[in-house]
DNA sequence: AAGTTGACTTTAGTCAACTGAAGTCAGTTC
DNA sequence: GAACTGACTTCAGTTGACTAAAGTCAACTT
């Protein structure tokens, strides 16, 4: 049976349910800070942990532990190289899991473009034909959604 | 990679610039687990303070400032509003900025369906035709992007 | 007139994330 | 063999977000 919500809160308060909505489980991943700024470098390229420190700008101690945190979500690997004539290093490549948050970042990019007072000279354009990218809700049947138009359903 | 970064991002240090990241201001206004759930709460149609704070579980304090924050960010709007047989009372409501933050959330939920190990029994589904709905990064010539099609561009 | 409600503020304290600085350690270059 | 490098760990201290509990205050109900 499927209990339908629509936009306007019918019965929101039927489930109050700390601690298990995915935004919670989400956020708890990625929520501070610097957990999304390492997610930017991994899509940026950056990999290794002396690149995400000073990109970032967060000390070592930081580093080491966001990037295990992020390890052990599943979002990024860690994994060893090697290049001729240098040592072992480690490399931070991301996951599926970590690739599946694109949307989001993208979507954090060009709101903070969009809202900013002096937004930087950046974009994120298509590869293939050089417009701009953007973020854009569509359900299964190919249209697109508006922001009035979604419906949260609970399953029971 | 991931993502290919065009003229001179090819070399990502050229161009550390802390602060000034797009997602670093976007963090800054919805980078708490708190402030996002609020931004989740108003989208699905809270309005009012006492509503917030219980159901997204926090303290009367935290309620009110982060309530306070999200107004001065400008993503949220405080006006009063009368009922008959009730005094005036306060509501937040979603501005456009804060509906543009709107696939962000819709991204985070869904990346927390994927990836928790026990989902809970809801969905994102357009009112109009009932199917799912899921961020799609899209260009704007229509071409739907992969991610690794993402190019990060700095205008000149 | 007394009580209730909604939207707060204040106080006092906890806790997790962060910082800088220093130390570790294995492998690589000189 | 000594110095260097990358990827850490450890330590001591700060900051900011959060909590519970209590107090405030104006508007409305009884």
């Amino acid at each position: 049976m499927v209990m339908r919500l629509s936009g306007k809160l019918e019965n929101r308060d039927a489930w109050v349910t700390h601690g298990v909505c995915p935004i919670e489980k989400a956020m708890g991943v990625v929520g501070s800070r610097n957990a999304m700024l390492i997610m930017r470098e991994a899509f940026y390229g950056t990999t290794r942990f002396e690149d995400f420190g000073h990109r970032v700008g967060m000390s070592d101690a930081t580093t080491a532990s966001n990037l295990k945190a992020l390890v052990e979500a599943g979002l990024l690997t860690r994994s060893s190289y090697k290049e001729a004539g240098h040592r072992t290093r480690l490399e931070y490549v991301l996951t599926e899991a970590g690739r599946d948050l694109m949307p989001v970042v993208v979507g954090l990019f060009n709101w903070g473009m969009k809202h900013a007072a002096a937004p930087p000279p950046l974009a994120i354009d298509h590869d293939g034909c050089g417009t701009h990218v953007d973020v854009r809700l569509v359900c299964d049947a190919g249209h697109e959604v508006a922001t009035d138009d979604l419906e949260l359903r609970v399953a029971r």
